[in-house]
DNA sequence: CGTTAGTTTGAGAGGACTCAAAGTCTGTGG
DNA sequence: CCACAGACTTTGAGTCCTCTCAAACTAACG
């Protein structure tokens, strides 16, 4: 259980008190391989860090699922902020691996950033974190051809690729899994 | 001066007592147009608001100028978080107008925040603000057409169009200039 | 009113897409 | 332990969108 509150502890050192204070809303939970998570991120009322296992986040569009997201272990969901404004489409939270997660209710988050303003800095900075990841990406769906964008993916992420199914590794890259499966083939 | 205090007071309320302690920390500076306001973002120790103007953030990528956003009046200049880790490429700001600006340094930024625990709050929000921009950035180069990006982009900022030359603008959108003229001739 | 910045237009090339079909892998049941 | 069904991946052919290069046009500014 504590594997979660370390991670935050890397990122900002948290008095005692504060993770005293965390521990008690925690909640451990296993996963088998391709099971639902959570059927409507939007709604969900938990965030949550994955221990050890793999999931990700997707949609539809257009009939096709669309993956935005791979959660690796000691990753938190929370990075994937989404509103689907108009356009009513469910972004669903799904394991790809026999998966642990820990999870925390907002409300007891949000309790817990009230109380202590070193917790609330933490969610500041895992938030300007979490936007440079996602800069990242622009800049590399911007400027970077499937090619690239492929060899990049897997020096930053090397064991996904063995252990997702290329179809959502290929819409993750924004190409067409068709693409990739060519792109992967031209003498890396 | 107190432009900037009610912008973030309606994002998140304040208390007198905050909205005091950052009163004297700003400084108001006027531009002209065209005129460089930061040569290297990630070197400057300010944080800006646009208080009247416009703006641009852009950089040198292969010999071209990529505007990676725009700061209308009423705008901070804090969501482009950006590093350039391996290339040492330059984050310019600089007028698109005249401009004035509300700045307020790093440094008194980082005391505020530990003092006030409700600005530490109100950054964790404006960050998560501007992760939600980002992520439909995303979706735009993503998913859509150049037309379709072009259209989105009049409809969210329909007073840009007229206010900075087309070439900055395909580059925001990520598409040629020559390519955006075409997609803006074909009956919107 | 000339010079330069900005925009449009034309022609041709290339990357990524779609549709379709053929392989390949994986897991389950006989 | 093998066989088969379904999921996943590869390969092929053809098309379309966006890019590049180049040149003509237009607007803005001193």
């Amino acid at each position: 259980m504590t594997l979660f509150i370390e991670y935050l502890n890397a990122i900002v050192p948290l008095s005692d008190e504060a993770k005293n204070a965390i521990y008690p809303c925690l909640k451990k939970q296993h996963y088998k391989k391709n099971e639902t998570i959570v059927r409507e991120l939007a709604s969900s009322q938990y965030l949550h860090f994955v221990e050890k296992g793999l999931i990700r986040a997707f949609y539809l569009k257009e009939e096709k699922e669309i993956t935005d997201w791979f959660g690796l272990e000691k990753s938190i969901v929370g990075p994937i902020v989404r509103n689907f404004p108009i356009k009513k489409t469910i972004h669903r939270l799904e394991t790809i691996e026999d998966t642990t997660l820990i999870s925390i209710s907002f409300n007891n988050l949000e309790k817990l950033y009230f109380q202590y303003h070193e917790l609330e800095r933490l969610g500041r900075i895992i938030a300007i974190q979490s936007m440079l990841l996602l800069q990242q990406k622009i800049d590399s769906i911007q400027f970077y051809s499937a090619k690239e964008r492929y060899i990049d993916f897997i020096t930053s992420y090397p064991t996904i690729i063995q252990r997702a199914p290329l179809g959502m590794i290929a819409s993750y890259l924004g190409m067409n899994q068709v693409t990739l499966s060519r792109v992967r083939k031209m003498n890396v």
